[in-house]
DNA sequence: TTGGCACCTGGCCG
DNA sequence: ACGGCCAGGTGCC
């Protein structure tokens, strides 16, 4: 099955370090669109995939619906973003499972990104069931209650260390209904961000990841050590007036960027991040 | 509200 | 080889 698209590039969406579900043999990347097993390559301006997904479910994990050209005109107010803008050329935000997005980005905090990966592909493996397409293997992500009844030394041994209780506490109020992502995803930002941030293991930075790449709050900005580096170097005069004269903490990094980008504020944080090696 | 420190653990550096 | 250092943050004082 095929899609067309326009202002998508397929590798740069999926490579930016949003999603770490996805392995990539050649062309193809293999992974999960809304439950289903699938194979993804782009073909010129179609993205192409074998497996069962729905071709509605696939524009959706992609963000097909966003309007890009409108994105890039309303978050490249200066000659830097738009700049970087250039430079990270067809990445979209992926709308992302919200539990297994909590999940990757709780399980960030405090490390690389390939132990993140391992962790993950670790939590796959054990809990997860087998499928596959195309003759890759391929592992689902576990549910709520997998992890929620999982032994939080069953976790730790797949590397999660310390993040293992974490884990546990958030699957177990997922599976228990004390935390619905239906009901977040109606919320405003300030207000679902508050009830993540009740969660242990879930922080600013994580809330903001949690919304940004699964909720479609895009107005949320998760500022890391890079995004901060970053925001420093290009807007630090504003920012450190915006701070009145205190060292910049990320929150005031972050509000900058909020009223400085509006409510696509997100895109602008990950065409800077996907940019960051060509011009920041 | 802000500032400072410890933290599981695996991969990298010297 | 093998010990020290650091990593996409968060909890706690």
């Amino acid at each position: 099955m095929r899609i067309k698209t326009r202002s998508f590039d397929l590798a740069t969406s999926l490579c930016c370090g949003q999603a770490f579900g996805w392995t990539r043999e050649g062309e193809w990347f293999y992974g999960f669109v809304g439950g289903r097993p699938v194979a993804v390559r782009q073909h010129r301006s179609f993205i192409e995939w074998k497996g069962r997904a729905a071709a509605k479910d696939v524009a959706r994990y992609f963000r097909l619906d966003d309007d890009m050209p409108a994105v890039v005109s309303a978050v490249g107010s200066d000659a830097f973003m738009r700049e970087a803008a250039g430079h990270a050329q067809g990445l979209r935000l992926l709308r992302q499972d919200p539990w297994e997005c909590s999940v990757s980005f709780i399980c960030s905090a405090y490390a690389n990104i390939p132990r993140i990966g391992k962790m993950l592909d670790n939590l796959r493996r054990k809990y997860g069931k087998r499928s596959a397409v195309d003759g890759v293997e391929l592992f689902s992500f576990p549910s709520p209650k997998q992890l929620a009844r999982a032994p939080a030394a069953e976790l730790k041994k797949c590397g999660l260390g310390y993040r293992a209780a974490y884990v546990k506490g958030f699957a177990q109020a997922v599976a228990g209904g004390g935390l619905d992502f239906a009901e977040l995803r109606r919320l405003p930002y300030a207000e679902a961000k508050e009830i993540l941030l009740r969660h242990k293991g879930v922080g600013e930075k994580v809330a903001d990841c949690i919304l940004l790449f699964s909720l479609d709050r895009l107005e949320a900005f998760p500022v890391d050590v890079w995004i901060k580096r970053i925001m420093l170097r290009h807007y630090g005069k504003g920012i450190r007036r915006l701070a009145g004269g205190r060292k910049p903490s990320e929150r005031i990094v972050r509000e900058f960027a909020q009223a400085k980008f509006g409510k696509h504020a997100g895109y602008a944080q990950e065409f800077m991040y996907a940019a960051r090696k060509r011009v920041c």
